[in-house]
DNA sequence: TATTGTTATACTCTATAACTATA
DNA sequence: TATAGTTATAGAGTATAACAATA
């Protein structure tokens, strides 16, 4: 009982690994034709939590540079998923919010990922549903 | 008690997702300096479970097409991480498999994954990572 | 004819280096 | 001088279309 996971080519980080990979790969099929990359949902998601968010921010959160975030916004700017301003209270930065377009879309996505989820818990009973979600929690905020 | 994840953002959905960043993320900052990619890396790790795959295999393990895992190898054989060799029986086909410096090279990759989730799991108590283990490992198999 | 893989070409994502504008 | 962001350029990863070799 001390080794509670030895599947999937012999340790439990690939349990994790495992399950990263499925989930990902489920993300890449649901998303196909929103012509949206995995980092732009990533930001919409949290462009929507945050409101509004510097360049720096986003180059942060993505763990991308600054000159790719750049360019990363150029495209969203020109596909109407988001907007630039510049603030009168520092006029070198630049603030990232969300347009009425991709207010949708973020809907559309979150409908997609929920799919997935509820495609990989399915066949679980309410209450292991119930420990599993419990333990994920703690373990994303105890990181 | 029916909803029992609501953080990160509004559902457990959201949960899944962001533990997937998260070690999505780690993974990179992890194999930084190592000069090999995610799906280079799943690949390696793939190969040393099967001994050896066909192009097509390939494409379909990594959920890309033949040209582009063509490419893949391509850049792989010259940085010697795998070998090319066509087998008698079927002239068409190619076979890829390890060489000496790849089966180093994934060693020090399962390393620094084991790492990651070591650090993942480290306050959690043995009971806590035993149960999520088995959760987990019976979500993959249901999958 | 069908299958396996490659080549040609192009687009996206990312990086580093050098730059501009503002503080 | 330091900071926020942009532009120029390049490399990796991926795709589609057209091709070659073998079955």
């Amino acid at each position: 009982m001390s080794t509670p996971a030895k599947k999937h080519g012999g340790g439990i980080e690939n349990l994790f690994f495992a399950l990263q990979k499925k989930l990902f790969d489920s993300i890449k099929d649901e998303i196909k034709g929103l012509n949206c990359s995995i980092p732009q949902i990533e930001l919409l998601r949290h462009l929507e939590e945050h409101h509004e968010l510097s360049l720096s921010e986003i180059a942060r959160f993505l763990k991308i540079t600054k000159p790719s975030a750049s360019v990363m916004i150029d495209g969203m700017e020109n596909r109407g998923l988001v907007k630039r301003t510049i603030p009168e209270t520092d006029r070198r930065s630049v603030v990232i919010t969300l347009t009425s377009k991709s207010t949708a879309l973020i809907r559309a996505i979150a409908g997609k990922k929920k799919k997935v989820i509820s495609v990989l818990i399915a066949k679980m009973s309410r209450k292991e549903q119930a420990d599993l979600f419990t333990l994920l929690e703690k373990l994303i905020n105890e990181y």
